[in-house]
DNA sequence: CATAATAATGAAAAACTTTCAAAAATTGCT
DNA sequence: AGCAATTTTTGAAAGTTTTTCATTATTATG
């Protein structure tokens, strides 16, 4: 009572107020067995009354484990992640987890550096959306890390959980498309790795090709970061190029925003003059005005499928198997992509 | 060395190690003044070797600061608010801070969970873009509540530092727009208010059609959550009853998209047969497809302001005046509002 | 060389909660 | 009432770090 308005109460002062042992007033207040129900009532009103709150910094550093889990994704501007983080936010809320949130913009020293805050932050294990297929930050901390989910991403030289689509498969099937109507100059934009390994869509990009006896032009290919602005640049020199292509798998629709938006400044019509598949559908690929012909993820559902089997392998202490969860992607035909005249 | 694999290794180990007190690894390890450089580079040579990381949590145990703020949004898959996130994380990151997402889908029930949750984390501060002008969750914990900063919103009944623009004054630019370019019939969709009071956006579309001598009809105004969704079923209704508006202004874009979307898939054109004017100019808005008239918030901007004035708060101990920005709108004019034929 | 001043180190307390073993109180039974 | 069995309560320790104060070691000064 005396350090009412000075600090925030504290156990202790609820149990000398009440004249019960720490003990009691944690069982007390925890709904724990073997307190008297007078007690109890006694000790959750004295709680009450002077704004009681449980500090869960104490407690996570007896239970060694804080009921937070780290997420990081690379790019919370393309309205893909808000959505995957949506359903990692439900999944964990429900379960009484609160998430850290991580951009890293696709900067690899970023990603570390948040996979080393976690740490140290004690979370009770992470999501990585990585922006990278190999990892150098998450092997040094292996040992005392917690447990990773990778999500949207896997690494190659890691075996930990993750949930994906068959990214690779849809690559091939965007680009199967597009050869199926007909196009015969079929271009990539996209990464076309993290400098490590091929991007998978982009393998599937030149499966199909392949599989349909189309040659691989490396002049089809063009490469840059996933975002709308880069999208739109690379239209542009395309265009103004002299090999430009009459139709493209962009890797990710937010890219391929940019990169139509980049086509119809340049007086050129979708898909008449050229045709555009994206990936991921974002909710603006849908609207009738963009019509954005793209491959599926089920964003909110993989997010949360995520947290489920992070929080499964917590209270598992992270024995057992990884699970591998390879969703099959979907594609959604819209406008973008019909059939060319001639 | 012994526990190596079985638990983290904490500074008691790297003392016995060592064979330094506890205090002269932590200072060593803290880049304290008073460690020999002998001393100093052994300490961090084994803390290295075997893998040791700072436990946050005990540290803020000690320290009574965790370095970790809050964030509570209403939508995260309204792309306003992952801007503005942007803005706070970005902020925050750069003062060593991390952030706990909180979204609550609008729910009052869910902003008041997350606010007592927050303070249980023992975050040093909160930034709060509510849904609620009112607060019912706010007040009960303000005794031990850390600094809260309103974002995109602020308290009538509760004096804190916040970080908004003049909505009002937006919803009278947006809604004076559309009378100077010649609608008579000016609708509003949108939320009338949060139930304690109108929203301000509202108030400043009725303050329009007040200064400019139009009658305000309550058959015009159409109100729902701030949805794509909802947008869409309001316009559809709209568009089967009677009294229908030639001119919309929309609450938010996100819910704007939606009315367009409703609109134009019920034969009628954007702004031939409706005009319509949105709010916070997202991403989208800009799309040439699109070409919305919105308001224009600077999101990230904002974002990072409320967190530089958090952070600011949180180092004062909160000692000074509430901070209280209110920045100016702007309209941005596009295709979807031009003036009508006749 | 003695003394003062400075630098380096250590011991212990504090932060708040949970848990375990043990003690105290209560109940049931004869 | 007396004893065992059960329930309730307590005290102490643990969890990891930082910090304060005290102590020891080192260097400088007269």
């Amino acid at each position: 009572m005396l350090n009412d308005n000075i600090m925030a109460p504290t156990i202790k002062d609820i149990a000398v107020e009440t004249g019960f042992s720490y003990a009691t007033v944690s069982r007390a207040l925890n709904n724990k067995y073997g307190v008297k129900p007078g007690t109890r009532k006694k000790i959750v009103s004295v709680a009450r009354a002077c704004g009681y709150t449980p500090n869960a910094i104490a407690r996570g550093l007896v239970k060694k484990q804080t009921h937070s889990i780290g997420l990081i994704i690379p790019d919370i501007s393309n309205p893909f992640f808000p959505e995957v983080a949506s359903g990692v936010e439900d999944g964990a809320r429900k379960k009484g987890y609160s998430v850290f949130l991580c951009n890293t913009n696709y900067e690899s020293e970023r990603e570390a550096h948040y996979l080393q805050l976690l740490v140290e932050k004690r979370v009770d294990g992470i999501i990585l959306a990585s922006g990278f297929q190999t990892s150098a930050s998450i092997d040094p901390i292996s040992l005392s890390a917690p447990p990773i989910v990778s999500l949207c991403s896997r690494f190659e030289n890691v075996s930990n959980s993750f949930v994906m689509i068959d990214n690779e498969r849809g690559g091939f099937i965007a680009t199967k498309h597009l050869i199926e109507q007909g196009y015969q100059k079929i271009g990539f934009v996209g990464t076309q790795g993290d400098g490590f390994s091929e991007s998978q869509r982009f393998k599937g990009y030149r499966q199909a090709l392949s599989k349909f006896n189309m040659p691989y032009e490396k002049g089809l290919v063009f490469t840059g970061n996933l975002k709308r602005e880069t999208g739109y640049q690379i239209i542009k020199r395309m265009i103004a190029g002299q090999e430009c292509p009459r139709a493209l798998f962009v890797e990710n629709d937010l890219m391929a925003l940019g990169v139509m938006q980049g086509i119809k400044e340049s007086g050129l019509r979708i898909p008449d003059d050229m045709a555009v598949v994206g990936f991921d559908d974002i909710t603006f690929a849908s609207f009738p005005e963009i019509g954005l012909t793209t491959v599926r993820q089920p964003k909110y559902k993989m997010g949360k499928l995520a947290v489920e089997i992070l929080l499964e392998s917590i209270s598992n202490k992270a024995t057992g198997e990884p699970k591998r969860y390879i969703l099959e992607p979907e594609l959604i035909v819209r406008t973008s992509s019909c059939k060319p005249m001639g």
